[in-house]
DNA sequence: TGTAATCTCTCTAGCGACTAGAGGTTCAAG
DNA sequence: CTTGAACCTCTAGTCGCTAGAGAGATTACA
């Protein structure tokens, strides 16, 4: 096990320069080197790399993997705060959905009055300059 | 009707330094200045940010908004544009929308699953590390 | 051993869509 | 005419990467 980052990166899934990225912000320990200065991963390595990997997938904010590994690296804590992150999370995929579902509704409604003809009287551009809207009611899942 | 940029503001729940940005980009016009330098606004700007407004919280990126604003500002072209414009934004939400369900699914699991002792058998952080993972599955949703 | 191909290194800058702050000017009410 | 809120421009920061330049290291094969 002497890996170098480009294998490290084929095991893991994760990109080269986001390994090195990682490193810089600190959630990636630094690691040893050859005389050349290349860098080389162990197993551990692996591990840790994968584990940031599926919970970025998870949609946790950086900080949020910072605490998660700081928990692993001592199993003896209470995982309170580790449930609590991830039940955070949840909240918010949870928040989100119902917005995507509220903005999928309006741009079905949109799509299908749209007549196809001119602008002039297309729904779609309609529906957008239509000024009879509250503030702030969708803004939530405007984000991507 | 000579709105400071702050009463535009108030009335289209867009922030000033936002109206600013959105002059900078070229998706408002420049508009007329008072002697001291200041941005006096009329009608239409409020019609034309209301409609990047709700563009916006609809999702649509700003270059979209741009193809939208000139589709809407020429009303004999054919509004065939625009309607792809929102289908593909709509596809989008959608497939949206299944990959946070995905999520939300495997974050339940976790959450459910965690007994709340030690972080030692704590399944948060073992579903985090379980490396049984195919790369790639989850990662669009990921992205917040 | 030579050499060519493929990594790898550091560093800086860019993405999108804003947001924050510094440091200074103008406006409107009283 | 003074005060204080609102306005101005400009730069830099946010998040999580990603791209590229220009240079050095390593490896496979002849």
């Amino acid at each position: 096990m002497n890996l170098s980052i480009g294998d490290l990166a084929r095991r893991t899934g994760v990109k080269v320069p986001t390994i090195r990225y990682y490193e810089n912000i600190g959630l990636m320990p630094e690691t040893g080197r050859t005389e050349g200065q290349q860098r080389r991963y162990d197993r551990p390595a692996i591990a840790r790399l994968a584990f940031i990997r599926h919970a970025r997938e998870l949609g946790f904010e950086v900080d949020a993997i910072r605490t998660l590994l700081s928990l692993q690296d001592d199993p003896e804590q209470p995982c309170a705060r580790a449930d609590e992150i991830a039940k955070a999370r949840l909240r918010e995929v949870k928040q989100r959905i119902a917005s995507l579902n509220a903005l999928k509704k309006e741009l079905e409604k949109m799509v299908e009055e749209c007549a196809c003809g001119r602008v002039g009287e297309c729904r779609v551009i309609e529906t957008l300059a239509d000024r009879s809207h509250g503030h702030g009611r969708l803004a939530e899942a405007a984000a991507r």
